[in-house]
DNA sequence: ACTTTGAGTTAACAGTGTAAACTTAACGGT
DNA sequence: ACCGTTAAGTTTACACTGTTAACTCAAAGT
C-alpha cells in the first residue's frame, strides 16, 4: 500500500514537531511559562491536537527527559579508557560538558518533582541509571585493581563521587557560581573532578 | 494610644498567618500546585486580601526563602570549633541535618528560577552568602595553619567543597538515592563530609 | 458629626490545562 | 462508484489560575 505507511510517518513527524517546539520553548521560557497553546501556535495546530499524541503536558516533559538521558548516555559511552581512574576523570569532564552544552536538558532532567520522575523512568529506568552505572563500573574496577581503597562499600563510594559531580553541575546550572571569578571556572570543574577521586585513591 | 499599636500587631499577625499557611501548603503540595485561593481559604480571608501584604505570589515565596536562610545560618553559627577542618566536618553535618529536618525550606531555597532568586537576595544578600562564607572562613584558616594544601586558590577550594556538600543534599532531596540501601545512608553522608576535605589535606 | 483612611471584599479579565462533542477527510470492502 | 468506519483535527466548554479595579464599611482623627 504505502498509504498507511505515510500516515504513520506523518504521525511520527507531528510528534517530533511537538517535541522540538516544546523543547525550544522550554529552553526560552522555562517549563512552567510554556503553555500548550504556545506550543500549538508554533507548530500551527490547534491546542487540543497535542492530546492526540501525548496524554498531558507532563508526558511531553517526560519524553524530553528520556531524550536527555539518552543523549547523555551516548556521550558517556564514547569514553573508552582502560584505566578506571582516568575513565572517571574523563567521565566527569563529559558530564560537565553536557551541562554546559545542553543546560536545557539538564534542567529538565534534574529539577523535577517525583511524579514526573516516575513517569520518565517508569518505562525505561535503565537509560536513566546508565550514567550512574558508568561510575559504579569504574569504581568496582578501581577497587579490584588496587587503585582505590576498599575500606568503604563500593555503593557508598560511587554515590559520593556522583554527589560531588552532580553538585558542581547543579550549582553551575542554578547560577550559584557568581562568587567565583570567570577565570577560575575551568579550574573549579577540574578541581571537582580531581577532588572527587583523590579521597579514595591509595596513598 | 495603643489602638494604632494593635492595628500594627494585627497586620503582622496576618502576614505571619499567610506565610505559615503558604509554607505548610508548599510542603504538602509543592509551590506550583498551591494557588493563592488555597492559601486564602486556609487563613479564612478572601484571595485578594493577600495582595495587601505581598506584591505577588513570588514575593511570598521570596519571604519564605529568606526565612530558610536565616534558619540555616542560625544553626551554622552555633558551631564553635577552633580547628577549621573539624569545623568544616561539623558544618557539613549541620547542613545535612538542615536538609533532613527542613526539606521544605531547602527545596524552596535551591530550586528556584533566577528572578525569584534575585528577589530573595536583592534585599539581603548577606544572609544567603553566610553559609558559604562559613566554608570560606574555615578554608582560609586551614590554609594558613598548614592543614590544607595551598596549591589552589582558596576560592576554588571553597567552591569545590560546597559543590560536594550541596550535591549530596540535592541528590537526597530529589530522592535520587534509591540505589543506596537505607542502612548505608548515614555512611554516605559521613563519606561525603570526609571526602570533600581529604583531597585538600596535606599528606 | 463629618471626613478621611485603610483593611477587606466582590466582580472581572486574560490565560491555563484538559475533556467532550463535533467535523472532515481518507480508507477498506462491496 | 458508493458507503460505513476510522483516525485526525477542530471547536466549544469548564473549572481553575494570578492579578487588577471598583466597591464596602468600620474605625480614627479632627
Amino acid at each position: 500500500m504505502g498509504s498507511t505507511d505515510r500516515r504513520k510517518r506523518e504521525r511520527e513527524n507531528l510528534q517530533r514537531a511537538i517535541l522540538d517546539a516544546a523543547r525550544d520553548l522550554f529552553v526560552e521560557q522555562g517549563f512552567a511559562a510554556v503553555s500548550l497553546r504556545k506550543i500549538a501556535e508554533r507548530i500551527e495546530y490547534s491546542p487540543t491536537a497535542i492530546y492526540l499524541y501525548f496524554k498531558d503536558k507532563n508526558e511531553i516533559l517526560a519524553a524530553l527527559i528520556g531524550e536527555g538521558f539518552e543523549l547523555l548516555c551516548t556521550q558517556m559511552h564514547q569514553i573508552q579508557i582502560e584505566d578506571p581512574v582516568e575513565r572517571l576523570r574523563q567521565g566527569a569532564r563529559c558530564y560537565f560538558a553536557f551541562t554546559r552544552n545542553h543546560p536545557q536538558y539538564y534542567a529538565l532532567m534534574f529539577e523535577l518533582c517525583d511524579e514526573d520522575f516516575e513517569k520518565a523512568f517508569g518505562p525505561k529506568p535503565e537509560s536513566g541509571m546508565q550514567a550512574f552505572n558508568f561510575i559504579r563500573g569504574a569504581v568496582t574496577q578501581a577497587m579490584a585493581s588496587g587503585e582505590f581503597r576498599t575500606d568503604q562499600p563500593e555503593i557508598v563510594v560511587s554515590h559520593t563521587i556522583w554527589a560531588h559531580i552532580h553538585g558542581a553541575a547543579a550549582l553551575a546550572l542554578a547560577r550559584r557560581l557568581t562568587m567565583l571569578p570567570e577565570e577560575h571556572h575551568a579550574a573549579f570543574f577540574e578541581s571537582v573532578a580531581e577532588a572527587s577521586l583523590r579521597g579514595f585513591l591509595v596513598n
